[in-house]
DNA sequence: CCTACCGATCGGTAGG
DNA sequence: CCTACCGATCGGTAGG
């Protein structure tokens, strides 16, 4: 499934990232369809055939987007929630993460396109996706379980997990950057939403 | 920005209708710039050309789906908010107008085309698209004051729409009608999610 | 990674 | 609404 490369020297600029890079930013923007392979090349000043000799296909490139926009979200929530600390302070730290990997100026375009063009994977591809996104949402179910066990919630049922993923997520669809509301403030109140009536 | 159409006679078959309907699948299914032209024809059995009959670009067919995606939302929604009742009573009749519109099998496919693909949009129709959903969304907005009046909810600001709006957008992304939940269950857990507190 | 190119397909149109 | 078509563009490739 993911594109072969050579082996990279110590200081060779990395152009198959400067491609993977360059086409999120181009797939979240424009959509995959409408991204054409010229539109990535002319990004990273390359001719229009050049990008063929690091990825196989289109569907190769939006593939490495996607997982490693996957790859970063689990990390940076996995790395929060390893921090320990009573549930809600769990739960906290993992929001923060999740949406600073969302919205965040480096990491947006990643998300954009995991969140929107996904379903333009080939079916293998697209399964394998379904498989990450599963065990990531996993940790999430367990975060809330362990808050309603401390009392802080009252349902952790799965429908209160895809409401509280749809909460997030939608957050791609009207944060700007300049627009008065730190991510913190973001996660803060999102949180107390949800907990407040334990808060 | 309307397409243009001739009158239609008594029992005709309104043919623009059906473009308008297999587009919005198409469009749902496939992405925009995914679907062509040919697709849409086909489906209607008509042969290539001929949906420029009814549409002069493909762009206006966009707009033709999302427009009436955003009506039919729209005007179920304020009827719901019409009957009345408390502030809660009213709040859950528009949850449960607004997901029917976003579920049900007649419309799924311009809820979707809505949400994901308004971006295709030229910028006047997208800039039209923008002022629909901003008065739809004032409605909600209305809706969270009265419930903080009456004490239902602790915070009725604009980032709680937001959130609001995302928990129920997203189950476009999940909810299966076969799933073995109905959308009147869902509507009424996202309303105990949210006023649990004071239920 | 560039040059030069190919076959396929696309949105759209003229004329009936 | 069909027939027949056009110019433009697309993903991808061979050869260097």
């Amino acid at each position: 499934m993911a594109a072969s490369r050579r082996p990279l020297a110590p200081d060779e600029p990395n152009r198959r990232a400067e491609i993977v890079r360059a086409a999120s930013r181009l797939f979240a923007e424009k959509g995959y369809s409408a991204t054409t392979i010229r539109d990535i090349a002319k990004a990273v000043d390359m001719q229009s055939g050049s990008p063929f000799y690091h990825f196989k296909t289109k569907h190769d490139m939006l593939l490495a987007v996607v997982l490693e926009g996957m790859a970063t979200i689990t990390r940076a929530t996995r790395a929060a929630a390893a921090r320990g600390g009573t549930p809600r302070e769990v739960f906290d730290a993992m929001l923060l993460a999740h949406l600073e990997q969302l919205l965040a100026e480096d990491g947006r375009h990643f998300a954009a396109t995991l969140l929107h063009e996904g379903h333009h994977l080939e079916p293998a591809a697209l399964k394998e996706l379904i498989a990450h996104k599963d065990t990531y949402e996993a940790m999430w179910q367990k975060a809330l379980r362990d808050l309603k066990r401390a009392g802080n919630i009252g349902d952790d049922s799965r429908v209160t997990r895809l409401f509280l993923m749809g909460a997030l997520n939608w957050t791609v669809q009207w944060y700007r950057p300049n627009g008065g509301r730190t991510v913190k403030q973001i996660a803060r109140q999102i949180s107390d939403l949800l907990l407040r009536a334990n808060a």
